[in-house]
DNA sequence: AATCATTCCCAAACCGCTTTGGGTGCCCCA
DNA sequence: TGGGGCACCCAAAGCGGTTTGGGAATGATT
């Protein structure tokens, strides 16, 4: 790969290596670029534009001259003149409890991330305190910054929901949330058919006490998972323990404390449904700090988000899973919410995703009671 | 919470209630506003940006209108005026060999998005592939979107310090790179010391054979830390040997590969210096596999960057670690940045921050040699 | 009483684009 | 030959703030 300074000494510069070193810096604007070129500032916006009241052949000029200067337009302008932001917001929440960030956000902002370069979109991250919430929302609203917003992890009747709708800034939920007013845009898992097939996989495999390592039952997500978990029991006539399910924040720590405490009970679970794959190390911790093999003694089923830094192994899966992707889920979150942006007569857009239910190495067999 | 509409009938609307009906969801602007109260926009401008030309009680007046109306200055129209975005850009890469996302990177935009919110930023964060990286930040700075950039995750020799030179825009690196010709503003953390202090440990506990399982060693704190690790040995006349190194993007597979490979040697290693806490997990699941016993069989020391959905244990480390928060670096990176942007004038600024030495349960002496 | 600062406020220019509402030249057709 | 219709282009008015450069009171000074 040349880098331009193994050129032979006394090559010079060629006129066009001149002439770039000249423009590289030269920060040219829409008026500079029209008079350098004889033309007003409004037929070159237009040829830019793809407007079709210009000339194709002046068209070209305009183009050319503008790549040979580096003409970019300001954004700042653009964005006062056209009364667009062209961008979209992330609003994330630090809880002050939970001090915790999603750990899948990163994952689906870097989808969210690809869709939006390729439409022409900036993202734009606001960090508060869950208190500072609807101030946020209501402030990107009256300053302007943004066009719309991503919704991030919905809680059950999330107050959000109206909110959006009440100042009228369109919006995409990643998730839904049971029990909101009107209809809405969302994008989500079908999280409570997943905890099913993953819970009667487990009961099939025979198992019967069966552990659910839950998020935080707050969460839209934690509630239908955790309903598929139940409904899987009562088709089968089995109804779950109650002392076998937890729920909590989604931490390697809380997996491996939950598992620890529900080994050590009088009956303990010979499975875990597992709501993320970092809950699930910590549970894989504790069965193996007790002895115990994963797969043979103990049963695992995980809820798998693809994160790319914590792949569920390479070729054969390490837990057995049931599987979406949150960075595809990021992409089209924001394809939706760009359509849904450039065209405010659409009706609300929603887009379901199945998790497929991958078998890996952590199931077998309930083992026979002892 | 009265609405307005629940009035008794006939008793028509008050004044302020009428007002307060209507100015809710009248997006107002300056001008309007000024009308209102009877003053010009530039009073009013001045008044709400604390110029002194204007008398107090004046100034009260406006504030209180502008409170009452809900008043939000269009922050599109601020930044054309006054030519500055009032934003800060975070370019993040994903690689097209590595389609991993930094798992730190959500903690660090956490801390560096409080330090915006007090600071009256916005943050912008815009996903390129790497070969895209110069034309991100090129069109960042001429089409004024950012004030300032953060460098994520530098290599050494990184271009990108050099390119960010060239087009004049403000930035911090989170990281240093090596071989950089001009002085520019960094934060790390002292990736050296720790490593170097963590390889010390391990000897003092006489292991001998010690495993380093690296980052990328193109990146620039990948390099320093086996630096660290080979200094250790050769104040103690040791010689570290190659076959114990590894290197690659830091994912749990990884670790657990590296370290199953690394066991199965002839001559195995008795300890693993580990680069961040999610390979560690790998490597910890390699040797539970192997049927070892973490701390007694084999010791890890890991990096923690106290992530804060992957804790290193609750009250007892898990893993003896290296540890420093990259949330709170996210915090003073951005503090940095907003101050060399608010004072171009300011010569470059650095911080090194040490990371602490935790000793946890997963170091132990070198066993006997079988 | 005339002069000079101060204090407080305003009109208008400006930031760099988009967009409205023409205007000019040319060709075509009756 | 004159009017209508295109095809191209431009001047000027926004967008909603900030900022420059006064100007009118008021009070203090000589």
């Amino acid at each position: 790969m040349g880098n331009g300074f193994d050129a032979p000494a006394g090559a010079g510069y060629s006129p066009t290596t001149f002439e770039n070193a000249l423009d590289d810096f030269a920060p040219m604007n829409l008026k500079e670029l029209a008079s350098t070129l004889g033309l007003s500032p409004t037929t070159v916006s237009r040829a830019l534009n793809g407007y079709p009241e210009v000339n194709e052949a002046t068209r070209a000029r305009v183009v050319a001259a503008a790549r040979q200067h580096h003409y970019q337009p300001n954004t700042r302008a653009i964005r006062l003149a056209t009364g667009r932001a062209m961008a979209i917001g992330h609003v994330i929440t630090v809880s002050t409890k939970h001090e915790i960030v999603n750990p899948i956000f990163a994952d689906f902002i870097a989808g969210a991330g690809e869709t939006y370069l390729r439409r022409g979109y900036d993202m734009l991250l606001t960090v508060v305190t869950d208190a500072d919430e609807p101030r946020a929302y209501r402030e990107l609203k009256s300053r302007g910054t943004v066009d719309g917003i991503i919704v991030h992890t919905p809680k059950a009747k999330d107050p959000r929901i109206g909110l959006l709708h009440e100042i009228g800034l369109p919006f995409v939920v990643h998730g839904r949330a049971t029990g909101a007013a009107e209809p809405y845009s969302w994008l989500d898992v079908n999280n409570r058919r997943a905890f099913q097939r993953a819970t009667n996989f487990l009961i099939d495999l025979g198992h019967r006490r069966i552990a659910l390592i839950n998020g935080l039952e707050y969460m839209d997500f934690a509630i239908r998972r955790r309903s598929g978990y139940e409904n899987a029991h009562q088709e089968r006539g089995l109804v779950p323990d109650p002392a076998l399910m937890r729920s909590d924040e989604m931490t390697e720590t809380y997996g491996h404390r939950a598992a620890l405490e529900l080994l050590a009970q009088p009956d303990p679970p010979t499975a875990f449904l597992v709501s993320s794959m970092i809950p699930a190390i910590g549970v894989r911790r504790a069965i193996e700090e007790r002895g115990l093999k994963l797969g043979r003694d103990v049963s695992v089923i995980t809820f798998d988000d693809e994160l790319s830094y914590l792949r569920n192994g390479e070729d054969l899966p390490i837990f057995t899973a049931t599987r979406s992707s949150v960075r595809e889920a990021g992409r089209q979150a924001a394809a939706m919410l760009i359509d849904l942006i450039e065209d405010p007569a659409k009706e609300p857009l929603t887009r379901m995703f199945e998790a497929e239910l991958m078998v890996g190495m952590s199931t077998g067999p309930a083992p026979a009671r002892g």
